[in-house]
RNA sequence: GCGAAAGUGGCGGAGUUGGUAGACGCGCUGGAUUUAGGAUCCAGUUCCGUAAGGAGUGGGGGUUCGAAUCCCCCCUUUCGCACCA
């Protein structure tokens, strides 16, 4: 390339940056239409953020992901949608809050305030004018509708149970909430805690959840596989035990029924509420709720550990096992899970590892029922740990013989046609927990009248407003439930005294429909218009990080689904494209927080490359599903080539106004015309496919070399100069925005380059005069040769053997044959 | 422990899905220009070797004319689930 003048070739970015931005603003350039086209609409989701302080590397990332797609999209003439809004309700808020003295909402809307400037200063295409904020009255009227509309289907439901509880916190957490035992916020101990809490019935969904993932083609894999782990169905039997002297049966849940004759002993989990109606004879009693008080105190963490000995107490008590009619111990164990199954299980030493280490350590006799096959036995004394592969059933009176698939279903319908048992499906998914006992939240909609039990309120009263109070600590009990202007109510129903439930909402429920509200965000009178929906949804593409696989994106789908059944919405699921970035750590690969102190912010980097430099050095450090240890280092590159090399091409324009839609005779150009008219279209091509795969980091590359390649000096024809600058400028511009504007206008446009469409390439010219071939014997790479692009193989074939290279490796030797691949490879098989 | 993904120069990473390994960039080396530069330009840069040549994509085997790519075994790293009966 040609060297260009220094001085006036001065990108000034931050008057640029600025005049862009604010022109952009003024044309509306990135406002959706109200209804598109059905066909040629493109929703670009990306996750909202949760404001607590101004937005990091990371965001940085995943919102450029999301804006280069979308102006991308915008080029290739789709009405696209791409909003921004804010998750935010929640914790963190409200412990910093606390800590600076001040209100949740005062300081997440100045983390609002400032987050917005910046996203608005890195020139990222957002739909401003549909922006949502899940704390403000207009859009949490319609989270508290949702909850409604839940409960009147009887999917939002209380009940009493043992709980994850952090004590830090003080407020009950879900599932999805306790990483290692511990509460994900703050990393505190979760215990466990008898509560009544507000729950979302998504295990009636799980199936729907697992079998609808495989309608998912634009799905990572590994987050349907972490989704289907995390819902974990497994199908198997429920088998009715009964107790002696109580008059109770007990059903446990087996995915190996053809063990049931091997059963030497029976556990419940010390939660299990059946212990209270054992009746446990008065020398076992103290010592069964002792064991029961320890569990209890005990976390999650030191019971499920896998090294922590099992170990459990004997109640006195008898099982019967209605196969055989055997007497076996009851035991209460906290190996056994309270939430899972039945909260009991049928003790098969022989066949099950843990029920093996059991039995071992209280001398619990071992009974082997299944062989490995039918000429190997298994002898109970010299077992060392349980066989818990499938084999033949032994001693199982007439199920002896059969195994495997066979040998399940077999038991399983003799159960079921005895009435002592049947086929049972179950999951480890759990129902969601979304009451919390803290302020900064959405209010549950619903009154406790003394009379008519839970009430929804009524949606002409909606929304239930945050009541502004000055005291909101947590102390273990919501602290709505201290305020009496808030608490005390009329029943809707009977008019008589009544109280509004106190706790507030989890705040993945506000942000499981969130990507809805932005179709329609000032809607007063719905939550989202239908007919919007139907258009505007699926999301084409959602891109955020993976920490949320068996959270949000498991929710969300869940809302989608529920809203599905009702109407809301016509497709049975939210997004039909999911992408994860990976995350931004720092040099030495530490993640990016306040605590530690290595937070980089974009800004700092905007403030001294400007934004496009700052969005190029991003993209091209890394592929977009890669972990970034971000350096600055990494700027030095894409600020030469951005700067030095494709801003001064925009000088290098001859006014010719070529027509972009036309493609050239080739014939008609020169040889170097020729090579960099082809290196173009290459290009063109190659961009494109990165861009659809979200490759940033190989497309700046294909420009790199295409505008290393651009020599106007070699260029006779005015209009192909023009047209390959302004062909880059379009390649360009989604991922610099700015200078492609500003390269634009200097090239005579009046008009955004992303109202400019995008380039198609020749598909005649992406193949040059002559190509390269391989020449190989026996497979080595002896030389190359320059051939026509559409040379024979025969000419190839001499053209290779004059090799000076390839002669010297196959003097003296036969040729066995030669293997020609079409435009690249000739390999020349000697002995 | 189970499951998934991945291992390519000093570094970030390419590699057309079985066909010239190391694109593009950083860094480094040498040179040019400059009063000077952490500016710019040119050249070089996987390793061994002056060269011819040889070796080479975590290690070992295999399939093939040809393997970073496919198959088997092993090692390492990352992530997810972690007593789910």
């Amino acid at each position: 390339m040609a060297t260009t003048q220094k001085t006036h070739s001065k990108y000034d970015f931050k008057r640029i940056e600025q005049k862009w931005q604010e022109r952009w603003d003024k044309q509306g350039l990135f406002c959706a239409p109200e209804l598109p086209d059905k066909d040629n609409k493109f929703y670009m989701l990306v996750m909202f953020l949760y404001p607590s302080g101004d937005i990091h590397m990371g965001h940085f990332r995943n919102y450029i992901i999301g804006d280069a797609v979308a102006r991308r999209q915008m080029m290739l003439g789709k009405q696209v949608l791409h909003p921004f809004g804010w998750d935010a309700f929640g914790l963190p808020a409200e412990r910093a809050a606390i800590q600076r003295g001040i209100h949740p909402k005062e300081w997440t809307l100045e983390n609002i305030n400032v987050s917005r400037a910046t996203l608005q200063k890195a020139g990222i295409s957002y739909d401003w004018s549909r922006e949502v904020n899940s704390c403000m009255p207009d859009y949490y009227k319609w989270t508290q509708w949702m909850f409604i509309q839940l409960f009147k289907k009887g999917l939002a439901y209380r009940k009493r149970g043992y709980v994850n509880w952090c004590p830090e916190d003080k407020t009950v957490l879900a599932n999805e909430q306790v990483v290692d035992g511990k509460c994900e916020r703050c990393e505190t101990r979760v215990v466990k805690k008898d509560q009544i809490q507000w729950y979302f019935r998504i295990t009636d969904y799980a199936d729907r959840l697992i079998d609808d993932l495989d309608r998912l083609p634009g799905w990572p894999d590994n987050v349907k596989t972490m989704q289907r782990e995390w819902i974990g169905r497994s199908h198997g039997a429920e088998i009715d035990f009964a107790i002696e002297h109580s008059g109770e049966k007990l059903p446990v849940f087996t995915t190996r029924p053809d063990t049931i004759y091997g059963v030497t002993f029976m556990a419940i989990s010390p939660e299990a509420e059946i212990l209270d109606r054992l009746n446990v004879e008065r020398e076992y009693a103290r010592k069964v709720a002792e064991y029961k008080q320890k569990a209890l105190l005990r976390t999650d963490i030191e019971r499920a550990s896998a090294d922590t000995e099992k170990d459990g107490v004997f109640t006195g008590r008898y099982a019967v096992n209605p196969f055989n009619g055997e007497r076996v111990q009851l035991w209460v164990a906290d190996y056994v899970l309270a939430g899972y199954g039945t909260g009991a299980v049928m003790g098969v030493p022989a066949h099950d590892s843990r029920d093996f280490s059991f039995a071992k350590k209280y001398g619990i006799p071992i009974k082997v029922v299944i062989h490995p096959d039918d000429h190997t036995t298994l002898n109970p004394n010299e077992m060392r740990d349980a066989y818990v592969d499938y084999g033949p059933m032994v001693n199982s009176d007439q199920f002896d013989g059969l195994a495997g698939e066979k040998a399940v279903s077999a038991v399983t319908e003799y159960a079921a046609k005895r009435g002592i048992g049947r086929r049972k499906v179950n999951y480890k998914l759990k129902d969601w927990l979304i009451s919390r006992q803290r302020y900064w939240g959405c209010p549950i909609p619903i009154i406790h009248c003394p009379k008519c039990g839970e009430v929804a309120v009524p949606d002409s009263d909606l929304p239930v407003l945050l009541p502004e109070v000055k005291n909101f600590q947590p102390k273990g009990r919501s602290p709505l439930a201290d305020v009496p202007e808030y608490i005390n109510v009329t029943c809707h129903q009977c008019g008589g005294e009544a109280q509004r439930d106190p706790d507030t909402m989890d705040t993945f429920v506000c942000s499981s429909w969130y990507f809805l509200r932005y179709l329609d965000a000032h809607n007063e009178r719905e939550p989202f218009d239908k007919k919007k929906a139907t258009t505007w949804l699926p999301v084409d593409l959602y891109v955020g990080g993976i920490t949320h696989a068996t959270g949000h994106l498991i929710y969300f789908r869940f809302f989608h689904k529920f809203l599905y059944d009702i109407g809301w919405v016509d497709c049975a699921e939210p997004a039909s494209r999911l992408f994860n970035h990976g995350m931004v750590m720092d040099s030495s690969g530490e993640v990016m927080s306040k605590s530690k102190g290595n937070v980089v912010s974009p800004m700092t980097l905007i403030d001294e490359h400007g934004v496009d430099v700052s969005r190029l050095a991003m993209f091209f450090t890394a592929p977009s599903e890669k972990e970034v240890l971000w350096s600055s280092e990494t700027v030095t590159g894409v600020e030469k080539f951005a700067m030095n090399r494709l801003y001064p091409m925009a000088k290098l324009l001859r006014d010719s106004q070529p027509n972009l839609k036309h493609y050239f005779n080739v014939a008609a150009l020169s040889a170097d015309e020729r090579a960099i008219y082809v290196k173009l279209n290459q290009t063109i091509k190659k961009v494109a496919e990165n861009y659809d795969d979200l490759q940033f980091n190989t497309a700046i590359a294909a420009l790199m070399e295409l505008v290393r390649d651009f020599d106007p000096a070699k260029i006779a024809n005015a209009e192909l100069n023009d047209y390959i600058i302004l062909k880059t400028i379009q390649l360009a511009a989604p991922m610099a925005p700015h200078m492609a504007e500003e390269m634009w206008e200097m090239a005579g446009f009046h008009q955004s380059v992303f109202k400019s469409g995008w380039p198609e390439y020749d598909p005649a010219a992406i193949v040059g005069d002559t190509i390269e071939i391989a020449v190989q014997v026996n497979g080595k790479l002896r030389d190359t040769i320059r051939v026509p692009a559409n040379a024979s193989q025969e000419t190839v074939e001499v053209a290779a053997f004059e090799s000076a290279r390839v002669k010297a490796h196959i003097e003296g030797k036969q040729i066995v044959k030669q293997i020609y691949v079409k435009g690249r490879i000739l390999n020349i098989v000697v002995r």
